[in-house]
DNA sequence: AGCACA
């Protein structure tokens, strides 16, 4: 329509709240915009080192005339405008606003995000970032973790001031050398701020500290040694070991709840605390068991199987770093069942009378005497009053681990007095769960009330915790 | 020295 969009240079250009300089010194501060601009108004947004050479910025004030006081007056002063002795050229924008694209790492908050490039975790040591972040002020708590951005730390410092003085004087700094091992040869720190207000360090370990609370216990599985990579007989790196396994859940075809993961997982001992995630667009979970030997023992059973038939919700288990994990104890996504709010275990049906624990030592469940093995089938397949299990509870019956055929009674656990619901792709006497690749659960059915978690689980004491 | 960002 309009016959003409031509750039607009100097002599057209129409005033605007938001001006654009250029010529800055090489990633110029917001700190030093501001010093030049506000003599003429209140700045209510900037944008800074843009541009190919990061030489140019944008800053937009709360009223026009004082975007014009600081045109008119640079138009005609002899002094140009400058910073670090540099002349600053001002134009007005060709854009009425800035759009604010602050990333929530630019946001200022007393937590610094750092990453620390070009180092393995075990080559920079907590004390060696506490030492470096000191000296902005005191360093309230320090968490470290790996991720995939490489080994990263949250800081907690006492407020945004002290944080943004931290991150202007190290982001983009390295480590001194003479900190590090010798074969390190770059570390390059990346420095953003967290989201996080006040990090929550559970144990003194060499992973996180809280210098806020000297009294904190020291975690002893966190500490050196015992999460160390341990190198394997194949020479290989291998898995530390850990109380908390990391579910990673392929063709998830069914939503995978955490009521079914508990169902599924508590096959093999106390569920503790459970939490699901999304990463690089797939499903994980997180399970945390009380000790090791027993996410060890499920890790090994539950390795590849399927939640569900057909080749659904394949599990693929490793080892966390995580040996407490920080969950909501009641959401969608997360569950703490060492919470002893009756309200919020339901699930956990109180009142049933507990089974004899034979679960807990899967090893030998295969060798039960087909009594105790019937009954404790029985008894846990009884749906309380007014609920129907949602999964087969002679699936569930069954040690997922590795059932041998013929030492497992299976008519034991078809009997009239069991329900069966026994899934039409299974052949009825087969053993199915000693492959990897058949469900664990029963299929979830469109339309129905869903409850996999709605009923005990076998040989399962509710776990209140202390 | 000459207009950003997803």
């Amino acid at each position: 329509m309009s016959t003409s969009s031509q750039p607009q240079f100097r002599y057209t250009q129409t005033p605007s709240k938001v001006l654009h300089l250029r010529n800055l010194p090489w990633e110029c501060t917001e700190e030093e915009l501001v010093e030049l601009c506000k003599p003429f108004g209140k700045i209510v947004n900037t944008k800074c080192n843009v541009g190919a050479n990061r030489n140019q910025a944008f800053v937009e004030f709360a009223d026009l005339n004082q975007a014009i006081s600081m045109v008119s007056y640079y138009a005609s002063s002899s002094e140009p405008a400058q910073v670090r002795g540099k002349t600053v050229y001002i134009q007005y924008s060709n854009r009425h606003e800035i759009v604010n694209n602050k990333s929530p790492g630019d946001t200022p908050g007393n937590v610094l995000l750092v990453t620390i490039e070009g180092v393995e975790a075990n080559d920079v040591t907590i004390e060696t970032i506490h030492l470096v972040f000191s000296a902005f002020g005191f360093v309230h708590k320090i968490a470290t973790f790996e991720k995939a951005a490489g080994f990263q730390a949250l800081i907690q410092f006492t407020d945004a001031e002290t944080a943004s003085s931290a991150r202007n004087a190290l982001d983009g700094r390295s480590i001194p050398r003479y900190l590090l091992p010798e074969h390190v040869t770059s570390c390059h720190l990346r420095i953003s701020y967290s989201a996080h207000t006040d990090l929550n360090i559970k144990f003194q370990s060499h992973r996180s500290r809280d210098y806020t609370n000297p009294f904190l216990p020291v975690n002893p599985t966190a500490m050196e040694g015992l999460m160390q990579p341990v190198v394997g007989p194949d020479g290989k790196k291998q898995e530390p070991q850990s109380n908390v396994l990391l579910a990673s859940i392929e063709n998830m075809q069914y939503a995978v709840t955490v009521d079914v993961l508990h169902t599924v997982f508590s096959a093999f001992g106390t569920v503790q605390k459970i939490a699901i995630f999304e990463k690089n667009g797939g499903t994980q979970a997180l399970i945390q068991y009380p000790d090791v030997t027993t996410a060890a023992v499920a890790k090994e059973a539950l390795e590849g199987h399927c939640i569900y038939d057909g080749g659904y919700c394949k599990l693929h288990l490793s080892y966390s770093r995580h040996t407490d994990l920080n969950v909501k104890a009641y959401s969608d996504k997360s569950r703490d069942y060492t919470i002893s709010d009756p309200s919020l275990l339901a699930a956990q049906v109180p009142g049933l009378p507990a089974a004899p624990n034979v679960w807990q030592n899967p090893q030998a469940a295969p060798l039960y005497p087909g009594t105790d093995y019937a009954a404790s089938a029985a008894m846990q397949a009884q749906p309380p009053p007014g609920q129907v299990p949602a999964w087969d509870p002679n699936l569930q019956a069954r040690p997922p681990y590795g059932s041998v055929p013929g030492t497992v009674p299976s008519q034991s656990y078809q009997s009239s007095s069991v329900p069966t619901y026994v899934n039409a792709a299974t052949p009825s006497g087969s053993s199915p769960l000693s492959q990897p690749g058949v469900s664990l659960m029963r299929m979830p059915q469109p339309g129905v009330n869903v409850r996999p978690g709605g009923a005990p689980v076998p040989g399962q004491p509710p776990y209140y915790g202390q």
